[in-house]
DNA sequence: CGACCAGTTGACGTTATTCAAAGCTCGTGG
DNA sequence: CCACGAGCTTTGAATAACGTCAACTGGTCG
């Protein structure tokens, strides 16, 4: 029940060889996922004879799909099961960012030509389909820049959010705010970070109102941040680089 | 420097009276943000005509953008300052979920024919451009369903990034917990929790695998989840609900 | 059988929250 | 102009929560 076979450490990437039901072009009519529709123009296209054709894989738990830094060719769409996206953290260790299900579609970035920002690996045994990039880019092509520019907005989009899971939600308070801002000063000189009320750094970082302020506080007594006007700080950035590694 | 004019709790909207540096059609040549490219598309349709046309908004710090659960009409792209994306937390508190900056969109939600899913309030005085949805569904109207299905996809993605922030990674650890097993449990009757180790909650709730194991072993003694093989357990979902509100 | 790994448990130290009370800043109205 | 009050910030002391370190358990696999 626990990981399968010869899953280890990183060895294996899902693959053809992977155990796919189904090698090639996929049958959509009948699969439970067809009524999410995310195939019905593909198949309009005549897949089957693209290079890399659709097909489906059944992994077991623990069995990797992707992972963070990798070419991302091929987008996922989940059939059965749960999968977790993990992000190494600036502290070096792994942050779970999310979980995704069935109905899901995970690693879009592919269809930007960028690299995979997670690892992703399933929690259970599960079924997904990969979709070649290029089957879909074919279909972008027709369609405007638009398109490319709006997935790209959902993209970043989606990109704030881990950052702001890996950077403001992890390690200590003191870190935490530190990571803050850095993120919201800069990391050049001269940095000021501006317009954060304790308020919102406590909602921002899952901290009380106090500690935000007993951190701040302290930060000005060190001399790390600099008060200049209200709630407008000029940085010194190396130092709370220091103290963002926790 | 602190909130301006008229702010105070939920008053003012962004509407096309909130001082806009343009009304109409905003001159995207020479404007900073151009080189993002979204608008040349747009005005290639000519826009101007459209009933609601884009326009730019120049907001002082505090103001609302837009609110949580309000008819999203409108995509909105940030041309210069920092927002601030809240959502309504399960505890009933406001929590900050992200914040985008210049060259960023937020509200893509509107493109769905959604409602709005946070509340988006300037940090600084910032200027931003209004684009109505109908805008862009007139071009995602000559691409494909494939566009709406991708941009669903998308969306989940952020979804599930915003629920993990809100629901995973604020309250107390057990709190923290008996949410994580009803997401993934489901709420029904005879829900069952599967595949996850200790090393996953802790990573997932930002804890330790100490605390979560703890947390687990709690839960056990109290009835409120029953071991069923391992990492296998049966929720009472009452009782974990109870909990999950801190 | 022994090594290893995931889980468990305890004792202890540290950190952050809680509750309460001041201090500050700024705009309002006398 | 000054007093006043509202809202935000700061600070303190007591407490609760979580992390750390370390030992121990039970199952799995070679």
């Amino acid at each position: 029940m626990k990981m399968s076979g010869s899953i280890n450490g990183k060895e294996r990437i899902a693959m053809p060889a992977t155990a796919p039901a189904w090698q090639g072009a996929v049958e959509c009519d009948g699969c439970a996922f067809r009524r999410f529709g995310l195939f019905a123009d593909l198949h309009a296209e005549d897949l089957a004879q693209q290079p890399f054709p659709i097909d489906r894989l059944s992994l077991a738990a623990g069995d990797p799909l992707y992972q963070e830094g990798g070419r991302a060719r091929s987008v996922f769409s989940i059939v059965g099961g749960v999968v977790k996206l993990e992000k190494i953290s600036p502290s070096g260790g792994r942050r779970i960012v999310r979980l995704h299900r069935s109905g899901d579609a995970i690693g879009l970035e592919a269809l930007l030509g960028l690299d995979y920002e997670h690892t992703a690996t399933a929690l259970r045994p599960m079924s997904v389909c990969r979709i070649p990039s290029v089957a879909i880019d074919e279909l972008g092509h027709r369609s405007s820049r638009l398109v490319k520019q709006l997935m790209a907005r959902w993209h970043q989009a989606v990109h704030q959010a881990d950052l702001c899971l890996t950077l403001l939600s992890t390690g200590s308070a003191r870190a935490r705010v530190a990571r803050l801002l850095l993120y919201l000063g800069g990391e050049g000189r001269g940095s000021v970070c501006d317009g954060l009320t304790r308020e919102d750094m406590a909602s921002l970082l899952s901290i009380t109102v106090e500690t935000a302020s007993r951190v701040v506080a302290e930060f000005r007594r060190r001399g790390v941040i600099t008060a200049m006007g209200s709630n407008r700080f000029l940085l010194a950035t190396g130092a709370l680089r220091e103290i963002a590694e926790n």
